[in-house]
Formats: structure tokens, sequence, C-alpha cells
DNA sequence: TCAATATGTGACGTATAGTCCGTTGACTTA
DNA sequence: TAAGTCAACGGACTATACGTCACATATTGA
């Protein structure tokens, strides 16, 4: 598992916890809604710009973003 | 302060606190030298992939690397 | 003064990030 | 059946990051 997996993983989680569909989020956060998708499968390398403005449309600081298990190394 | 600027500073403070320069962290990260000036000054956007392997390179978990007060809002 | 080391800049071709349009399948509700 | 929502995918296109280069500047030591 790599970081652009993880970070993907993280999203997916933070936004279901939340409720909001793939399209809302995508909404918040101004790009587009399949490339919501593919950031979620780790599909995507995605930019520090691109990275923030999702982190930012979550509604959750940076800090916590990164501050979950899931990106501890060894982590499957 | 954007992301893209915080993270290149961040860069430059874990380097230094390692006394390596811009080109032997830039060598361990397997990226250009001059790419990864242009990194710690905030001028790149730089991709996940980029992030990944500067983060590893300074030898430290994602965690902690985002775990600082830079990345807290308001900071200047 | 010269050489070595470290950092920074602007520009450029190439690779790929990211958008836009549409389709598909799974699931739900009427 | 039909209609709606949602997640995933694909093709074509445009925007932009990647990776590198030549060059510049500053500092340090012989």
């Amino acid at each position: 598992m790599n970081l652009q997996e993880l970070f993907g993983k993280r999203v997916r989680e933070l936004r279901q916890k939340q409720e909001l569909s793939q399209e809302a989020l995508a909404f918040k956060a101004g790009i587009d809604r399949t490339y919501m998708t593919s950031i979620e499968n780790g599909k995507r390398n995605v930019s520090i710009q691109n990275i923030e403005k999702v982190i930012t449309a979550l509604d959750v600081p940076v800090k916590d973003f990164f501050a979950s298990d899931i990106f501890i190394e060894g982590k499957k």
C-alpha cells in the first residue's frame, strides 16, 4: 500500500462518515466527479493542491487527516 | 500559506535538522537537485508520489511529518 | 585569486494530471 | 417495470506537473 492508495482510503473513510456522495464531496472540493472516484480508488497521482482541496472539503485539519493508523507503516 | 508552501517549509526543517544538503536529500529521494530546491521553496505543485519519495528520504513516518504545528490553520 | 560547495532561477519538451461527456451495473423505492 | 441514486469506467481532449539544463549567486577555504 503506497501513500497514493492510503490517501484514497482515508478520503473514503472520512467521506462516508459524513454520509456524503462522491459527487457531493467533489463539488465541495471543486474537482471533477469522476476524478474523485479514481482518487478514492488510489488510481491517481494527485497533486498537493488537490490534496488540500479534498482535505478542506472534508472539513478536517491536515494534521488530523494524516493522524490515522492507516498511515502507519506495515498496515496492509 | 497554502499546503504546498507548508510542505516545502517542513521538508527544509527536517532536512536541516539532519544536516543534509538539498543535493544529498534529492539523491536519497531519487529526484533532481533543482527540483528539490523548488519543492522546498513552495514553487511546485508536487504530486503525492513525489511527496512520498521525499518523506521517505527524510526517514520520518508520514504521520509524524504532518504532525507539526506548521500545519495548524492560522499559522503565518 | 581560484576552486569547491550549496542554493536558486527561468525555460523547455515530454509525460501525465485533470475535465468533460457518456455508459454500465448494483441497489433502492414506487 | 420503471425511475432514481450511486460508484466505477472509458475515450477524447486540455492543462499542467515532471524532469532536466544552463546559468547565476553566495560562501568558504587553500
